[in-house]
DNA sequence: ATTCCGTTGGGCAAATTTCCCGATCTGCAT
DNA sequence: ATGCAGATCGGGAAATTTGCCCAACGGAAT
């Protein structure tokens, strides 16, 4: 029961927990603290308060939902690695698509597990980037190594970020006006992404670019 | 430490608990047997599996995440409730779209709780539906207040059957050209169809459109 | 330094959407 | 029979959007 309150870096990992879902995040909570060298310092339920408990806390790992309300969790990790390039975040997802994964390692992640997993690899994977070590779980790294052997397989590829955030903004039914206020740009700037993805992608209409999104796990349903 | 093997139904209540997420799964048996009256006799990662445990369980309540992979947990419901007509299922779901509220009350569902919600609602749900009420959380009930509002109902009544498959075929991904050429039609036809069908449904853009097509079973994926 | 690329928008002709309208062709009730 | 309601099919015209081009800027790579 030591309540860790100065300094509980000698002995075991301060753990920030970031996750849109009380119930979820509870649960998690109480899986890793089953673990008597884990301490869950803190908890968010989006990326602006993930970025406030980091600064306040300084965990030793935060443990993140990436698919958040909002603005992305990929923000969020680049916010904290901006500010701590020590800083080490697990990405604990429901999905693993080979573009997203990407997306979260190159946003600074240290790791990715999804929650498909089985407790002991999410444990074992916050231990491994604790140590420095970047982790992920059995079934991402086979759908990286997959991907890895297309040559075009995502159709994200080609899409740059901006590109990216505002095809899932289509896909989630937003007009124009609503992407164009929510990302602070004209609505010609959305209209020009919008034809420039389908360019891009070779899709034809809006419905199409809907189920492209989809299959690459930018949207649900 | 009561063992339950005979008949537990005199002490707290018996719980079924179905989700494909292992992670997820035992975060919220922990959350839940936390309450001593509450008693997780088993678990299930998909539907088929959830019937077979319901079978040889009995459980009072049956926690259940209807999104799972393969057979729809609808299907699971519809099962369970026809080989016992007294048995509860509480459903425990991401999203509380009033489509799928629907569907899960219509299946046989006592309940209905979003994994956004406290887990305070969670365990005063599961209270509930044993006593033989039903119930749902805060935020579903909201959703379903304002679809029933909304003159657009069950969104398909009103369309007529040439607008239905016009909508589809726009799901589909099809341009308007393919459209006309499909079903015999001037371009301006499908045009004028297109834009009756949002004018009815009250949808904006065409990817709401197939959002909605598919929560209405016209299209999937 | 220079080139490339992502991001942001202007411009403008062509296409589309948005409504309005009328014409058939049902079925159904008067 | 007659009429009425509604589904289906398209014309027309103004308003809007798309398709595609170009320009400018900042950052990363060379």
């Amino acid at each position: 029961m030591t309540t860790a309150k100065t300094g509980a870096k000698n002995a075991g990992i301060a753990i920030l927990l970031v996750d849109d879902h009380p119930v979820v995040r509870q649960g998690y909570r109480r899986v890793l603290e089953h673990q008597d060298d884990f301490h869950v310092v803190a908890e968010a339920d989006n990326a602006a308060n993930a970025y406030r408990a980091f600064k306040s806390h300084q965990p030793d790992v935060v443990v993140m939902d990436i698919s958040m309300p909002g603005a992305s969790g990929l923000e969020a990790i680049r916010n904290i690695r901006a500010r701590d390039a020590d800083a080490r975040v697990l990405v604990f997802s429901m999905h693993s698509e080979a573009a997203q994964v990407k997306a979260a390692f190159g946003a600074g992640a240290s790791g990715f597990v999804t929650k498909g997993s089985e407790p002991a690899e999410l444990i074992a994977a916050i231990r491994a980037v604790a140590r420095g070590e970047h982790a992920m779980s059995d079934d991402v790294a086979r759908v990286l190594a997959m991907d890895s052997l297309t040559p075009s397989k995502s159709a994200l590829d080609q899409l740059g970020e901006r590109e990216i955030e505002i095809l899932r903004q289509i896909a989630a039914g937003s007009t124009k006006e609503q992407i164009a206020s929510n990302l602070n740009l004209s609505t010609k700037t959305v209209q020009n992404y919008h034809y420039l993805i389908k360019a891009k992608t070779g899709m034809r209409t809006d419905a199409q670019l809907v189920r492209l999104a989809v299959e690459c796990g930018l949207a649900n349903l």
